[in-house]
RNA sequence: UGGGGCAUGGUGCAACGGCAGCACAGCGGACUUUGAAUCCGUUGAUCCAGGUUCGAAUCCUGGUGCCCCGG
């Protein structure tokens, strides 16, 4: 890559965006920051900090760069696109993972293409993942350097095109060596760590936020184990997800994990550590980076959601539609709604949404 | 209306007559661009009334409640 790109930087106020825009200024590029206003929960009590500011944090970022700064207001299309499907994923007692349809719809798929189509050769963000070029102009999505912040997960839906236009200054370095970095740049915002939940809920309760935009009230149940024994009251499906623990209110010898949810029966079933594992998935909507897929019955690294440890699995079969993993130990908390990634070492090759474990 | 057993945090269990502990649940924190998991920390109890004893969860008496056996 040459260094004298125009480089859009997409800038949302914390330290690794800022340091990423940094980074891209130091090694000669044009930089020009963006940002998108995304749709926040009006009705939460607490307002994020930063709203009675005179400028967003994100505008505070590109001022202390000297870049210029671009902000979209991207509010209805979030709500379309990742906040109604949130809901009402969560009410069909699914467990949805909102940022991992974000970034290709609209991070990517907007952000990006307003970049590129007003004059940015690059767009680049502040994830911890590696962007490798091929000789044959493909490109290759790796873990992050820092393997305990690695973001590639999530960055699992994107494509090929999307990819080859895009730039991660961070992937090669640690959370440490940015936090420095931006210490010596003297950027604001460098030692409140800003690390939220779901970027619409700013106080992150996202249980209360479902009861009040429920269509219809979400209706307590029981709680029932393996043998249908009811062991106590659940205050609704969706409050709940394969693997939890906490939360669940029944004392026994050992803790109890949520191992299944009957939407039919509105019951939700518990069971100990030793029965709350899987070890076969179905996963559908698969996104291959490389655009092709990968073989079937070879051995891949799996992680079944975010910041998960990955397990070698065998990728048992996979069409256009689906592909289904076994794995040769018991791993707990596959959950449908969530995405399965497969890596070959660090190199991440694209996933699924599971549809089914057991 | 005979016999036996039990009674300790919210739950399940420990504690030779000598500082009432553990697990689970709860609460708090760390971690975290999902929900979780995980890790760390933490609140909280001797059924009641007497008695023996320097000292009682522990021994004795009575009461109350629960369980089991016989019926």
């Amino acid at each position: 890559m040459k260094s004298n790109n125009h480089v859009f930087v997409a800038i949302s106020g914390g330290v690794d965006s800022a340091v990423a825009a940094a980074i891209l200024l130091e090694q000669g590029h044009q930089v020009t920051g963006i940002h998108m206003k995304t749709w926040q929960d009006p009705r939460s009590e607490k307002v994020s900090p930063h709203s009675h500011a005179a400028i967003s944090p994100a505008q505070a970022s590109a001022q202390s760069l000297n870049i210029p700064f671009i902000s979209l207001d991207l509010q209805e299309k979030f709500y379309q696109d990742v906040v109604q499907p949130f809901i009402s994923k969560y009410l069909a007692g699914l467990t949805p993972n909102p940022c991992l349809f974000c970034n290709p719809q609209i991070k990517w798929g907007i952000l990006q293409t307003y970049a590129l189509t007003h004059g940015a050769d690059y767009f680049a963000t502040g994830h911890y993942a590696r962007i490798e070029n091929q000789d044959d102009d493909e490109v290759r999505l790796l873990r992050g350097v820092d393997k305990a912040k690695d973001q590639s997960y999530v960055l699992s839906m994107l494509t090929q095109d999307q990819l080859r236009k895009s730039l991660f200054p961070l992937g090669i370095l640690t959370k440490d060596e940015v936090r420095d970095k931006a210490r010596d740049l003297g950027l604001a915002s460098v030692e409140q760590e800003e690390s939220q939940d779901l970027c619409f809920l700013p106080q992150g309760d996202y249980r209360e936020f479902l009861q009040r935009y429920a269509s219809k009230p979400i209706q307590p149940g029981d709680i029932v184990d393996q043998d249908g024994k009811v062991l106590g009251q659940h205050q609704g499906l969706a409050f709940y997800t394969i693997g939890q623990r906490k939360g669940i209110r029944i004392a026994a010898e050992a803790p109890y994990y949520v191992i299944g949810k009957d939407q039919s029966k509105n019951q939700l079933e518990v069971g100990f550590c030793n029965q709350a594992v899987q070890k076969e998935l179905l996963a559908e909507h698969p996104n291959w980076i490389s655009g092709r897929a990968p073989r079937a019955g070879d051995v891949y690294d799996i992680m079944v959601r975010y910041r998960s440890k990955p397990v070698p699995g065998v990728l048992t079969s996979v069409t256009d539609n689906e592909f289904r993993l076994e794995f040769n130990q018991e791993i707990r908390g596959i959950t449908p709604g969530q995405v399965a990634v497969l890596y070959r070492q660090d190199e991440c090759l694209g996933g699924g949404i599971i549809k089914m474990a057991h």
